[in-house]
DNA sequence: CTCTATATATAGGATTCTTATGTATAGGAG
DNA sequence: CTCCTATACATAAGAATCCTATATATAGAG
């Protein structure tokens, strides 16, 4: 499990990547992250949800109500053709400062 | 140039990373942190200092007042004892991070 | 003497995430 | 039928982290 304060900016990413492969909503979402992450990646779904909210905002994702097949009422969310737009330079991004905290914390003495 | 709010987190990492080569000054610790990542982890020196504050308090940094062959002032840190043994689990911490989100956003359809 | 690079410092605010709390329903155990 | 758990969404309040703006001061170049 990741410490407090490390996870910092990764949210947005763990659901566009999420997001990605269709629509899902938001119980789901975390429960996903959780496990396609062995558990090291796990946010509440009390941050989840505003954070679905702000990205419906930005037009990045439309959530639409459903009812599931148990009869359970919920709001499914699917990437929007901005959204999936953004995806790629998002990723970039983040390779990028992977790449960069890499050079720091390996590539000593250069 | 990473964009703003996805680099939260980096910076405690990048400056435990700096000094484990070696006792600096803030003004030169940003200024390697800048060369070393090509220019795509920046953060400014307003948000330096009261970070390096706070590890000092925390008991990680030790910092002293000296002065450069210039006759300038300036305040040169090193890592405690305490600072190195942290600097491993740190370490540790963010290559789970990203290795966890390396699988959400690569290994899709597993 | 002015301008730039060096060097540290703080106030104020934006953003992001967490803890705590609340609502509501489906389905199983008893 | 009732209690409990899992499912599902929601908001308030605060902590943590980082940035913008601003301030001070000095060395060295021209």
């Amino acid at each position: 499990m990741i410490g407090p304060g490390i996870k910092r900016g990764t949210a947005e990413l763990a659901v566009l990547s999420v997001l990605g492969d269709g629509p899902l909503h938001g119980y789901e979402m975390a429960r996903r992250i959780e496990e396609q992450t062995h558990g090291s990646l796990r946010f509440t779904l009390a941050s989840l949800y505003p954070l679905l909210y702000k990205l419906e905002k930005r037009g990045w994702l439309r959530g639409a109500w459903e009812t599931s097949d148990t009869g359970r009422r919920r709001r499914c969310y699917r990437l929007t053709s901005e959204g999936k737009k953004k995806l790629v330079p998002i990723r970039r991004e983040w390779d990028e400062l992977f790449r960069a905290l890499h050079r720091l914390t390996k590539e000593r003495h250069a």
